[in-house]
DNA sequence: AACCCGGAAATTTTT
DNA sequence: TTTCCGGGTT
């Protein structure tokens, strides 16, 4: 091993102790808990590179496992920088880009057929409400949003339709749901689809109910490692257990702390049983802070302990943050806390302070608005506009949820995927052509009857001399059409054609009136240009279903705003934290129902937000905001008195209550 | 099949 | 307030 040499090799010089022991403790299971702005990348990547460059394993007998698509694409930026091309050979990807990959090669394990499609939210839930229509249920009394819900829980915690439990007090009988699941389960395996949830149930079904598929898995990944363990849900530690046996050659790392997506189903307590779950396993702790100054690792501790249920941990200063940076200023030397009247003078002072920093030639780029809910971010936005301060939004309506990109893209579906009805109901009258509502019930009266597709039953039906409808037999030339283009054309050439000459955009050009249609088409130009970037089709099918956003365009010096749950793993220089009132963080939601544990998360959400700063913090409250169309007053939030006080330099508007014990300074 | 109207929900966070 | 959905009418 190459540890033992006498030589320290040159990517483990760079690493502090623990980190370099989180590095080389590559037998056997190990947790790393690594605190925010530890080095958590850094020992994740130089890890795997350990491990090539070492010789301990090759590169395809490596998994890596992230949650975020980002998180994935870092990695594997940073590991090519070290090792180069055989980077590609890892396993590297998120849980369901990796489950996915698993499931293509064996689909027939699980019931699916080749080319299965990936449903998306939307599909999910028009699916579910056809069911929930069929059995006779009223889709406004019981909200199909809740009952999908419920499923995704199911399959977050591994359960399959007959694996489900009876839970008292859920609006319908259990064994009523436990159908509605079966059905919807049926309907997917008809379709040939899946959706997110069933990514990892049908990879976990698939290793237990294949011994030799799990044994060949086991066989060929000889260590693998986790990122942000403590987002795992049941399913997934479900299947890294079996998939780690029997070397247990398993490194997860994660931060208790930053735990927040229980809301998808995340366990903490996955990371909190740990050591439990894997007998011997190492627990390796990086506490030694590199990117926050001193006065904000104190406001984002003091904040963090209040919280009961967790592992502790204590960050401390690695290094003094700064050097020469423009961030240099004495009165910065604690987390600024200002109350306001209500949400409007909140952007205003928060846009005049994004502005003065810029005259003090700080760059945009380092500054970031993070918000509780993302409708906070218009009030900004508008703000922001005014003051001509240019910025970009992560999150928000994400490109492929949008309406045109979504018909587009169900062309395509329809073209290679034949048994793809959701698709085909979604294009048959989109532009129009006269296939409506009787049109679809007779197409599903004959599919249902035929035991096939929505587009087998078209094809029949135009074999029926009377019914035959004149646009129905061009929709489905068209198609046949498209499919031998599909086989010659790039896919970027066979989406413009497809546009064309379905009408799609003459139906846009024609609809004047509606103010967005010239957005639209730059939208679906924007989505020629992205698929030129593919040279197949269902890979980029495949893209869309799993990445879900566009490839952000060229870093130019822009103000960042996005939630407090989209920002973790990142890190600024200066972080706005606004929206700090009882309600809206922490959030009614968590104050009315989750008890103890939905305050724990939100107070970790805002350690989240807290850790992302490297030198500057001004959180921001306002006594009175507006939602919907009422004017709500709230008062400061309680995570504002967890900080400890020292650490805090606190303005108030006159007139601002500015919350309990502390005396509150007037005016500025 | 296309249009109009009224009522209800919407705003937590995402792979 | 706006937007979306479903039902009813033309």
């Amino acid at each position: 091993m190459a540890s033992d040499s006498c030589e320290t090799p040159p990517w483990l010089q760079a690493l502090n102790p623990e980190q370099r022991r989180a590095v080389e403790a590559t037998e056997g299971p190990v947790l790393v808990l690594s605190g925010a702005g530890t080095g958590k990348t850094r020992v994740l990547t130089t890890r795997l590179a350990h491990i090539i460059a070492s010789g301990l394993a090759a590169p395809w007998q490596v998994l890596a496992v992230t949650f975020t698509n980002r998180a994935a694409r870092e990695m594997k930026d940073r590991l090519t920088a070290m090792i180069g091309p055989a980077t590609e050979q890892i396993w590297l990807g998120t849980f369901h880009a990796v489950a996915l990959r698993m499931l293509r090669r064996q689909p027939d394990c699980v019931a699916l057929r080749p080319n299965f499609t990936v449903l998306d939210a939307d599909d999910q839930l028009r699916l579910l409400k056809q069911i929930v229509q069929d059995d006779g249920l009223d889709p406004k009394r019981h909200s199909v949003q809740g009952l999908m819900a419920m499923v995704q829980r199911w399959k977050d915690r591994g359960l399959t339709p007959d694996q489900v439990t009876p839970e008292p007090a859920e609006p319908l009988p259990a064994a009523r749901l436990i159908t509605l699941y079966r059905r919807y389960q049926e309907r997917l395996l008809a379709l040939n689809a899946v959706d997110f949830g069933d990514l990892l149930l049908h990879a976990l079904t698939l290793f237990k109910t294949h011994p030799d598929v799990l044994t060949d898995h086991q066989n060929r990944f000889r260590y693998i490692l986790v990122d942000e363990y403590q987002d795992s849900n049941v399913a997934q530690y479900l299947w890294l257990r079996l998939l780690a046996r029997p070397r247990y050659n398993i490194c997860c790392v994660g931060d208790d702390d930053q735990a927040i997506y229980s809301w998808r189903g995340a366990e903490v307590d996955n990371i909190l049983r740990f050591e439990k779950d894997f007998p011997n396993a190492r627990v390796i702790r990086l506490e030694r802070n590199y990117r926050s100054r001193p006065h904000i690792l104190k406001a984002a501790s003091g904040l963090i302990e209040h919280n009961k249920n967790r592992l502790g941990k204590a960050l401390f200063s690695g290094v003094s943050a700064g050097e020469e940076t423009p961030w240099e200023e004495s009165r910065e030397k604690k987390v600024l806390v200002r109350g306001v009247w209500n949400d409007l003078r909140e952007a205003e002072v928060v846009v005049e302070e994004i502005d003065s920093d810029h005259l003090r030639g700080r760059s945009f780029n380092q500054m970031a608005i993070l918000v509780r809910a993302s409708f906070q971010t218009r009030m900004f936005e508008e703000r922001l506009i005014v003051l001509a301060i240019p910025y970009r939004i992560i999150g928000g309506v994400r490109f492929y949820e949008r309406q045109e990109i979504r018909d587009a893209i169900a062309y395509l579906r329809v073209i290679v995927q034949p048994d793809d009805d959701l698709a085909f109901e979604r294009i048959l009258n989109v532009p129009k052509r006269g296939l409506g509502p009787a049109t679809v019930r007779a197409l599903h009266v004959l599919a249902r009857a035929e035991g096939g597709s929505l587009q087998a039953a078209a094809e029949r039906l135009l074999t029926t001399p009377k019914t035959a409808r004149a646009s129905l037999r061009t929709l489905m030339e068209s198609l046949a059409a498209w499919r031998i283009a599909a086989t010659i054309l790039p896919p970027a050439g066979l989406v413009a054609r497809v546009l064309e000459e379905s009408g799609y955009t003459a139906m846009l050009w024609h609809a004047e009136h509606t103010p967005d249609a010239p957005t639209r088409l730059e939208n679906l130009k924007e989505l020629v240009r992205a698929v030129g970037g593919f040279e197949d089709l269902v890979e980029f099918l495949e893209h869309v279903s799993l990445v879900m956003e566009i490839d952000p365009g060229a870093e130019d010096d822009r103000v960042t705003l996005m939630t407090l749950h989209a920002a973790k793993g990142l890190e600024f220089d200066a972080v706005f934290l606004p929206g700090w009132e009882e309600g809206l963080f922490p959030h009614q939601r968590a104050l009315d129902g989750g008890g103890a544990k939905a305050l724990e998360e939100e107070r970790r959400l805002a350690y989240v937000g807290l850790t992302r700063a490297r030198h500057k913090v001004m959180i921001s409250f306002a006594a009175n905001r507006r939602v919907y169309n009422q004017i709500l007053s709230a008062i400061p939030s309680r995570f504002l008195d967890e900080i400890p006080p020292d650490a805090v330099e606190r303005h108030s508007d006159s007139g601002v209550y500015a919350g309990p014990r502390r005396p509150r300074r007037i005016g500025t």
